[in-house]
DNA sequence: GACGATATACCGGTAACCGATATAAGATGT
DNA sequence: ACATCTTATATCGGTTACCGGTATATCGTC
């Protein structure tokens, strides 16, 4: 596999990437959620993901965002042998995951909180 | 039937609202988050949220989540006498803020534990 | 060789999101 | 009084993430 064609980096700046990876993060979370466990192709990814999060990626979503977070270096393709084209997790990705993740479960913890102090919902 | 101007109620069932608060769940997840707190009308929202989520929502992004979320009846707006346009959570969006929040937080859960299961990142 | 599962890619449409801008009231400074 | 900043909401145009459908091709199995 030649990869001739570097993905040509959307940003520069490399710290822009823990706050951005997408405008919106549902696809992306769930796509790196479930790379960090290790190298996984696209379909088997679809199947994970709805395993653990009970969320079902249509397959334009899923192309479309590997590719998008290829272009961000958040991921990279593996070498691949027959017809799946498997991606793993750069550095960059892995920081930005956490940190994101980290954001997400702090919002989650905030909400949750408010929820459970409100009795009632007046 | 054709598209009117009929306010038209977004969903007819109650529990469909349970896993769609809009496809994409960002700023949503933060209005009702900041909203379980207690009523807040919309520039009091932005505030909030930039201090316990560090997320700066932009005013049309703001406005037109309002105006969606309303329509799914997920809030409803409070009576007020000045400017400010008030908002509560209904029954509806603080069951349907709970269980995106908990599964927000699952999938967090899962991303975290695999990052930490592979040693090194590399 | 029909059929379903695996596997990727593309396309058209919808709408969530963003930034800019308009409007206006209240507070503060000179 | 006037300028200006903050508070406060609303609207508009543009971008693009996301979705569902479809096309393509390989593999296993009946």
């Amino acid at each position: 596999m030649a990869r001739t064609e570097t993905p040509q980096t959307d940003e520069p700046t490399r710290s822009k990437a823990l706050s951005t990876f997408g405008r919106y993060a549902g696809p992306a979370t769930l796509i790196l959620s479930s790379l960090a466990d290790g190298t996984k192709h696209g379909y088997a990814l679809t199947k994970d993901i709805e395993e653990f999060a009970d969320v079902r990626i249509a397959p334009g979503t899923l192309y479309e965002a590997l590719a998008r977070l290829e272009r961000q270096g958040l991921i990279e393709p593996v070498e691949s042998h027959d017809r799946r084209r498997p991606y793993r997790l750069t550095a960059d990705g892995a920081l930005a995951l956490r940190a994101h993740l980290d954001s997400q479960r702090r919002v989650a913890d905030v909400g949750l909180r408010r929820l459970a102090s409100s009795t009632g919902t007046g």
